[in-house]
DNA sequence: GTTATCGCTTGATCCACGTCAACCGTGTTA
DNA sequence: TAACACGGTTGACGTGGATCAAGCGATAAC
């Protein structure tokens, strides 16, 4: 291991990564590239980096100067108070990237940290400006994916300032499916990577509040639960329980 | 008033603005750029449009194409779901761009609402994306923007998710407070443009509870209210507030 | 195999905030 | 000047989810 990229926090292992050759290119930086703009991406993103389960990619407070793009595994983040409290702001899973919060004040102003064994790619961020001001189809990805994540942030605090608790763990559930489809898993079974504690930080709800909702949705029919494997048995019953009851 | 720039929803006036001699430079795009670069960054602002009280400066679902500096004047943005429910995601005021969410998708995803009389400048997207492959400063000082409303929207997810009433209603005035001090108004003393419903909206919480802690903090002495005319006698006090009470 | 730890479930109770409703002050319209 | 609408305040009451607590299954440590 070359002793510059090495890191206390992490186990890493830095090898040679080809977006050309990622199957996660249709969802991450490179969506729209050229195979010559691709090979100057390529270039860019040096090293791959495995990060264990329980490790940080990055602590609130920390210096920026890449940002991350996932390419196996699976995150969460999370920023806390001077007091203690704490929340997770996001889970974020393979071709989503890490470390947008740290350019506003070139200092990361949250955690992320592996909720399994992961590996990331690391960006490093003047070389991706640089080279995002000669591909437009880069510059313009980029602006969308930013874009994307403050849309994101949008529905979040929707979620918490207008649903419900049993909404919020629908919207949750549904979400995962989603985002797991488009990944190429089934959109019905899944394994949570997550605590009921930590979903229950990031919908603003105790712990206790999230196993009983998901007990009920159980009881109802609706989904299968045994522990952090996930069976999504009505779709369509989870999506009616968000789109009414007013709060 | 020319015919290519009218619009039925607004209404408007066209003013040839210049970033130059704006008092808002420091707060708005042009931070950090040389005289030269603020001029050819003028060129590309061509209209400054008036919008009234209570009018749209887009909604959701409009097509995108141009980001929004506010130049004088209150907005709040809105979000709505299918069922009726709605709520704030933001205040904006003078210096602060509107319309990020729109990049994503190509279009708006919130509505943008003026709360006051108000002027914005136009900002067309691809143009501003132009410049920014040619001036660095700006390239870097609009990515620099885009990652501040995702660390915003990161504390009002934190404020949502584990603040209480009384907490969450102290951090919106003293972030307020703060937003008008940065502008050169008083940091003590300000006119709310926004109702109690909006708060609560914003906070996620109802109007009620809205008053009731408005009352509560006049009680102990912490501001001093009538209407939409607060006075902050306190801002310890109400810092304190925040940094406690577990939930 | 035993023990400890951790995450999860479930029940009983409590309380912060929502709901419902009455009333009031201010600004607008006629 | 009256009448009205709108936003705000305040009280009484109800409830969803927090809190507290007990117990249990799964995993890890020894």
């Amino acid at each position: 291991m070359p002793p510059q990229t090495a890191n206390k926090e992490c186990s890493l292992a830095v090898i040679k990564t080809a977006c050309s050759n990622c199957n996660l290119r249709e969802l991450c930086l490179p969506v729209g590239l050229s195979d010559d703009e691709m090979q100057r991406l390529d270039e860019m993103i040096q090293t791959r980096r495995r990060i264990k389960r329980g490790e940080h990619l990055y602590r609130a407070g920390q210096a920026f100067d890449s940002i991350y793009a996932i390419r196996s595994g699976f995150f969460k983040t999370d920023v806390l108070l001077e007091d203690g409290r704490d929340q997770v702001t996001g889970f974020q899973m393979a071709g989503e990237l890490l470390g947008l919060d740290g350019i506003s004040t070139e200092h990361h102003t949250c955690n992320a940290i592996a909720l399994e064994d992961s590996e990331i790619c690391s960006i490093p961020f003047s070389r991706l400006e640089g080279l995002s001001r000669e591909i437009h189809n880069l510059q313009h990805h980029f602006h969308k994916v930013m874009s994307r994540e403050i849309v994101r942030d949008h529905g979040v605090m929707m979620l918490l300032g207008t649903m419900r608790a049993e909404e919020r763990l629908a919207a949750f559930l549904l979400n995962l499916s989603q985002r797991f489809t488009a990944r190429g898993f089934s959109h019905a079974e899944f394994y949570l990577r997550m605590t009921r504690e930590e979903i229950g930080s990031y919908l603003g709800l105790k712990l206790e509040t999230v196993s009983r909702a998901f007990s009920r949705f159980q009881e109802e029919g609706l989904i299968a639960v045994q522990q952090k494997h996930i069976r999504i048995l009505n779709i369509p019953g989870l999506k009616a329980l968000m789109t009414h009851q007013p709060r």
